[in-house]
Formats: C-alpha cells, sequence, structure tokens
DNA sequence: GGCAAAATCACCCGATCGGGTGACGACAGG
DNA sequence: CCTGTCGTCACCCGATCGGGTGATTTTGCC
C-alpha cells in the first residue's frame, strides 16, 4: 500500500474518515437515484470514468490538506533535553537572550543581573552544551529545540530521516 | 473550484496530467473489458463506490506527493540583497565561516589566509549589514537569505503572508 | 598604461569574551 | 541540622573580538 506519510497524521484519522464517507455516500447516493438515467445518456464507462475523475480531484484536495496542515506547529521546547542536560531555569534565560545577538553587558541589564552573573550562566551553559562560543551555543540549542528556530515549526522532528 | 496551491506548481503541471492520463486510461480499460460481468455480481452501484474509493485514494496519494515536494528546495541565495549591499564574494566567504561559530583564526586556516584578513573582512561585511555583532550578522544575513537558515526551503518566499 | 575595486596583511587599542576560582544567601530535602 | 542545588556576584587573566588606520598586491576594466 503505497500511501506515506501515515505517521504525520495523529488525530487526522477522523478528518480523513469523514471525507472517504462523505464522498462513498455521495456517490452511492447519486449513481443510486439515476444511474440509469445516465448510463442511457453518457454510457457506463463515462459515468465511472467521470466518478473517477472527480474522486481523484477531490483526493488530491484533501491530501494537499492533510501535508499542508503541518507548518502552523507553535514550537514545543523540548524539556526531556533541558532535564537530561541539567539546564536551570536561570540558564534558559541567558540562553534566550543569546540569540539576540547582544553583549552580556546588554543581556544583564535585560535580565536585571550583574553581567559577571551572566558571565556565570553563560560559562554553566557552555559547558553543558559542550560548545565554547555564543554562535555555537545558539546553534545547538536550537538543533536540541531548546530555542525556536526562525521559520520554526515540527517539520525537523517530521522528517528525522530528512 | 476549492482548488488551493496552484500558485505552488510551475512544472508540477506535466505530472499532475500524467497521473490523470493514466488513471483515466486504466479505469476506462478495465471497466470497458469487464463491467458488464462486476455489474452482475457486485452491483453497479457496488462497482461505482469501488472505483471512487480507489480514485480518492489515489488522488489523496498525489496530492500528498504534490505538497511534499515542497522542502527539497534547496535555499536560493538572495543574490538582489547582495548586490545592493555591495558584498563582495569574499565577505560572503567568511559570512558562511562565520556560521559554524569558529573564531577568527579557525576560519583564516579554512580559508588560506591571516587571521587579519578575516578581521578586515568581518569590519566590512558588520559596517554593509549594519551590525555589532557575529550573531547579529548571522542572524541578518538569515533574514536576507544571504545564507541558508537551519532546516531552510523555499517556505518563507512560499508564505510571505506567514 | 592607468585606474578602481578587491583582496591581502599588519599594527594598535579598548572592549568583550571565555575560563577558572571563590564566595554568599536562599531554599528544598533527607 | 546538614547537604546539595540554585542564583547571585566578584576577581583575575589570557584570548578573542570589534574598530580604526595604513599599506601592498592582485584583478579587471577602460
Amino acid at each position: 500500500m503505497p500511501m506515506p506519510g501515515w505517521a504525520i497524521l495523529p488525530a487526522m484519522g477522523r478528518t480523513i474518515l469523514i471525507y472517504a464517507a462523505a464522498l462513498a455516500a455521495t456517490v452511492l447516493l447519486l449513481e443510486w437515484l439515476q444511474y440509469r438515467f445516465w448510463a442511457r445518456e453518457l454510457g457506463i464507462e463515462m459515468l465511472v470514468g467521470l466518478v473517477g475523475l472527480g474522486c481523484v480531484c477531490l483526493g488530491i484536495w484533501v491530501g494537499m490538506r492533510l501535508t499542508r496542515r503541518s507548518d502552523p506547529a507553535p514550537f514545543t521546547r523540548n524539556e526531556a533535553a533541558i532535564r537530561s542536560l541539567g539546564l536551570t531555569p536561570r540558564e534558559l534565560d541567558v540562553l534566550e537572550a543569546l540569540v539576540g545577538g547582544e553583549s552580556n553587558k546588554t543581556m544583564a541589564r535585560d535580565l536585571g543581573v550583574s553581567p559577571n552573573t551572566v558571565k556565570t550562566h553563560l560559562a554553566r551553559l557552555f559547558g553543558k552544551l559542550d560548545v565554547t562560543s555564543r554562535v555555537q551555543a545558539i546553534e545547538t540549542a536550537r538543533n536540541l529545540r531548546l530555542i525556536p528556530a526562525p521559520g520554526d515549526s515540527d517539520r525537523t522532528i517530521a522528517r528525522p530521516d530528512g
């Protein structure tokens, strides 16, 4: 059965069932009522062909809707990674402040603490993320989904086979 | 005609036509040969229903393929922005090296030049991008599509309405 | 050939960063 | 009560960064 993508349809099964049921009901109803008339007018081959064509169009439309659904995902933080790395809430604060590209002094002002405190949090953060620079820290944090990436969604999770 | 997504099908029209033609041919062929037999065995309603169901499944599959096509887009560099900013090729090289989070010294070794040269290119780059730090330079360059973002594709371009 | 742009490298200097150590108070849990 | 964790801050120090100036060579174009 060549139907890739079922894994990305958690609660979407209902929708597809509804579509399928509605389609089947419509088809059965229509041709139950008047297929004899149409069959005489157009020929049974034409009838089946038209039904098939219409159903294909409907299916394509449904399929497009199903896959396009994947981008309003608002980014979900990877709590498991946070726990496994032992990141404290304050370290996450400085991590989020870090992505703005500001200096330690500015981050300290924004967080309402001393620049030395920011330095301490950053040092521990670098150690836990196993990096040596701010840019690497941001990159690693995004890969681990600790902070959202630009234009983020669940695409990376949905396609780990990439 | 509820068919959203035509705009994202530049050369995909042929594919959809091929699918539709193959489908129509198959359907016509099958029921041309044996629809009388099946109609007696299953009833004409069942035949049409089965054809419709099969066509819907095929259509869904095709629709999913069509929309999933949108992510192997390999990222297209914003040449217009590069020209308007006056970025030189060498400055783009150091920009690309910058996203790795390496030090100036390492970047210099990778590019086969002196750290002083990297510093010079970076300084001009910062001036042209109107930033004051490496992180800001990377962020701005990604916003301008000078360098690819993590998990990049044409999504941002395809959906400017976000 | 002459010119302009680009690329390369050097030097200086102040600011910032990264790494390390130490300390203190708050607070939860055994 | 004691211990561990967390958050806060301080100091030191070497490395790096950001900014600026100046110079040389290469490259492409008129």
